[in-house]
RNA sequence: GCCCUGGUGGUGUAGGGGCUAUCAUGUGGGCCUGUCGAGCCCGCGACUCGGGUUCAAAUCCCGGCCAGGGCGCCA
């Protein structure tokens, strides 16, 4: 097993070791694929983050020193090799490597605990347990590369739109929003929890005068679901924005869904195919269905609803059969909405509250926020909250707080719909869920 | 947390009171100069755990653990 010496760097990924090299000594850095020794003549792929790329050792042709290296070889061993590109129809990608050295860096052990050449297919608990060799598979890396352009688009529409990135803390003192359960963790001689939002946070930073806000970070929710699209520990994509209402964080959030799909289906073309996806731009403003109307549309569906409950699997279901892609659902009740949900001034029983919904699952939800003091402590109140408990986030209300709004998205959710995957695990690296925490 | 279904070589599976436990892939060895899911030959490797029923349990029963599906919960 040897060292990264410092003659031996990569030239080229295996993708660009093309024809375009043709007679040129090229080193390349990988993985072995496959061996496929014939006898007289020797063919190893070798693998990195761009493509697959054939190694052929004719055995007359070859250094013994040198053969007998390639035949120690393992799958999924990692080599450097140096070699000259050859052009030959009878090759993969039309090219091979005439070996001239290589430098096994490390050798995998064997059996391996799973097939990453995808010939015998294995359960997703399987591929969990050894992720790192499930994500050299291109069909699962090609889930993260897509993550990766989402969030960039994210971040650079912040960026070039004037919001400031923030960073709200994770450790809290306590549970004070309600509904959801949270993680209890020991904070030297105090009980502390993990986050489970920003949300109050980055209301508080719309006090502080910094207009337009976004956080992307981890969330935590200690609820025991055991679902396709539930997790304990998510992606949450936050913004905020003082001096704009629940219509004008709709269009940033509807305008960013696109801008997402766009620059998706142009970088991450490989990606798409690989998973075979073809994904749609929806174009202009998404549909509107209000509450009131979707409790109407999932009874006509023969699945039972009142008024003022929220959405039952089931309801969310029937939706989902009756709308196409992306759509907003608005003016919730303001029972079954959190206490820093604007009422209707006419008619305060509705909300400025709503949710956008792909199909039928929730990809995030957003309002219009409370931001009078008084009303806010009110609302605290009916909730069942003590208002006192929420000393350090009335206060930032009480001297001077703007009108604001925003959103929060499920990154991983929303990725399930960039990729077309429907259990959420798929698209986190190292999911948490009711039984896993490790690896 | 509830309901249903399941747990067999490294991986994916067949079987379902007494079998030498099926097949594929893998893996170790051998043959083969154009493989590309290479091919051929030989070998290796498994019944989730605990208790019960039975002459006999991988198989039936109970419980645990784990998994798959559905639901509930989800500011």
């Amino acid at each position: 097993m040897t060292r990264l010496s410092n003659d031996w760097r990569r030239t080229h990924y295996t993708k660009d070791a093309n024809e375009s090299v043709t007679g040129k000594e090229v080193t390349v850095m990988g993985w072995i694929h496959e061996i496929r020794d014939l006898g007289g003549i020797v063919f190893v792929l070798i693998r990195d983050k761009k493509g697959i790329l054939q190694l052929t050792a004719p055995t007359k042709e070859t250094e013994p020193q040198l053969l007998e290296d390639i035949r120690k070889l393992r799958k999924e061993s990692v080599i450097g090799l140096k070699g000259t590109v050859q052009e030959s129809g009878k090759a993969p990608n039309g090219v091979e490597i005439i070996p001239t050295e290589i430098k096994i860096f490390s050798l995998a052990n064997q059996p391996l605990p799973m097939d990453p050449t995808d010939k015998v297919k294995a359960e997703i608990d399987t591929r969990l347990d050894s992720r790192f060799l499930d994500l050299r598979r291109s069909s699962v890396s090609s889930i993260f590369k897509i993550k990766s352009k989402m969030l960039h688009t994210f971040r650079t529409f912040f960026e070039s739109n004037d919001f400031l990135e923030i960073n709200t803390p994770k450790l809290v003192a306590s549970a004070t929003e309600g509904g959801t359960e949270l993680f209890p963790i020991t904070y030297f001689e105090k009980e502390a929890f993990l986050g489970q939002s920003p949300q109050l946070y980055k209301q508080m930073m719309m006090s502080a005068g910094f207009d337009k806000v976004y956080e992307i970070a981890q969330i935590f929710r200690a609820e025991e679901h055991d679902t396709l699209r539930h997790l304990n520990e998510a992606i949450s994509i936050d913004m905020e924005a003082s001096f704009m209402d629940d219509v004008d964080v709709m269009k940033i959030l509807n305008d960013l869904v696109q801008k997402v799909i766009i620059n998706v289906k142009q970088n991450c073309k490989e990606e798409l195919k690989t998973l075979e996806v073809d994904l749609e731009t929806p174009e202009g403003h998404f549909e509107i269905v209000k509450y009131d109307d979707a409790v109407d549309m999932i009874n006509s569906k023969d699945v039972p609803m009142e008024w003022g409950e929220d959405l039952s699997r089931a309801a969310e279901k029937a939706l989902g059969d009756m709308m196409n892609g992306y759509y907003f659902l608005t003016e919730w009740p303001t029972e079954i909405k959190p206490f820093y949900a604007m009422p209707n001034e006419e008619n305060p029983i509705n909300s400025h509250a709503f949710d956008l919904m792909y199909k039928d699952l929730e990809i995030s939800s957003g309002a219009m926020r409370v931001h009078q003091h008084d009303l806010l402590r009110e609302k605290i109140a009916e909730k069942g909250l003590n208002p006192d408990a929420f000393g350090g986030y009335l206060k930032a209300f009480e001297y001077g707080m703007p009108p604001h709004a925003g959103w929060g998205l499920g990154a991983d959710r929303f990725n399930m719909t960039l990729t077309g995957l429907e259990n959420i695990r798929e698209t986190v690296l190292f999911p948490r869920d009711r039984r896993r925490l490790t690896p």
